[in-house]
DNA sequence: ATATAAATCGGACGAACGACCGAATTGTGA
DNA sequence: TCACAATTCGGTCGTTCGTCCGATTTATAT
């Protein structure tokens, strides 16, 4: 019986506990061995596995990429105006950053990680385009050329990307409860 | 003779070296030896000033602090009108991220230690909104209410801080040389 | 049932790390 | 000049890390 549906296989279990070790705690204070440990799972298995450490990682950032491909693409077609896809993303992203801030805190840490290895840079720099992309195609296609103020919908929808953020790692860095409220004032492009 | 001023002082040599290999390497890629060979010094002088790593990197992170305050507070009273600010603002973020990277680098580098480091976490707090106040009140200070829409002048601040973060990391990460002009869109906030 | 492959296991390796120590050297004040 | 403190130096200690290996167990196909 290979595979019981409602059974992790070895890697599966693996992937898991990386994902949480790392979202909890941070790449750079994770070793394999907690990994190995967090997964139930024999330290040189994920070295069968995954090969390497690396290799490990870089199957996680492709698991938190597609988590967030998926779950903004959602939240932006929701809705159908421009501003209700802008204010559903919004709201997606507050909600993030206050019941599922490991999630973020994942996306920070490893574009941190990217800035200094090529290897992860290409996959981060990827995911930046997908959702500036997915932002200008959800938000900005409909809207009339003058509301864009003569700023390309690219690059707006990368400031967008920007200001969500860097707003996001101020909330998490500051426990002041009001803060995640300064992402609604992204609406201010739409009004 | 003591402290001839053209020449650096042993501790001065270790901070000096200390930010020139964690801002073009990264904290995590730096040990105390690469340090020590850096500044050209033996490595039991780090821990003879500054006790242990932790005291270097909170050095470290307070030069930075010192520098970004008053680089960004030199940008912000250079000119006269809010608008006029904001664009020196966006001015000097794009200088930044062509020609010293590293500094952005450092930042970003600093913040993502301070996710998960309590003893970081206040210093880069504290960074954040020192020049989320500078902003709201070398540019916001002037403006009428009218043109604020109803957001208030501390969240505006802490958005136009978060977009030029986050949009500055999406240029360190994309080799697209168009895209710090995506940072002028931030001005549509003033028209 | 048997041979072969896949998976699991415990353990060991060399390297790198931060911290620390005692000795040697240099500087300072009486 | 001398005693004492500050500084500099080379080396070592214990720990942790990622990787790798050989042996054992389990699954698969003939």
């Amino acid at each position: 019986m290979i595979n019981e549906t409602n059974e992790q296989t070895q890697s599966e279990k693996i992937l898991s506990a990386a994902y949480a070790c790392i979202s909890t705690r941070g790449y750079a204070n994770v070793s394999m061995r907690d990994i190995a440990d967090e997964a139930e799972v024999v330290l040189s298995q994920i070295n069968y596995y995954f090969k390497n450490k690396e290799g490990l990682f870089k199957e996680v950032v492709r698991m938190m990429i597609l988590k967030y491909l998926k779950e903004i693409e959602a939240s932006l077609k929701q809705e159908n105006s421009p501003q209700k896809r802008a204010k559903g993303l919004i709201n997606y992203f507050k909600n993030m950053l206050q019941h599922n801030p490991e999630l973020f805190r994942l996306l920070y840490d490893f574009t941190g990680l990217a800035i200094w290895s090529p290897v992860f840079s290409s996959l981060l720099s990827e995911l930046f385009k997908d959702l500036s992309d997915m932002i200008e195609k959800y938000i900005f296609k409909d809207l009339q050329l003058k509301e864009l103020k003569g700023y390309s919908t690219k690059n707006l929808s990368r400031l967008i990307l920007g200001s969500m953020f860097g707003t996001g790692i101020q909330v998490l860095l500051d426990q002041d409860e009001e803060l995640p409220e300064a992402l609604n004032a992204m609406q201010i492009l739409f009004e």
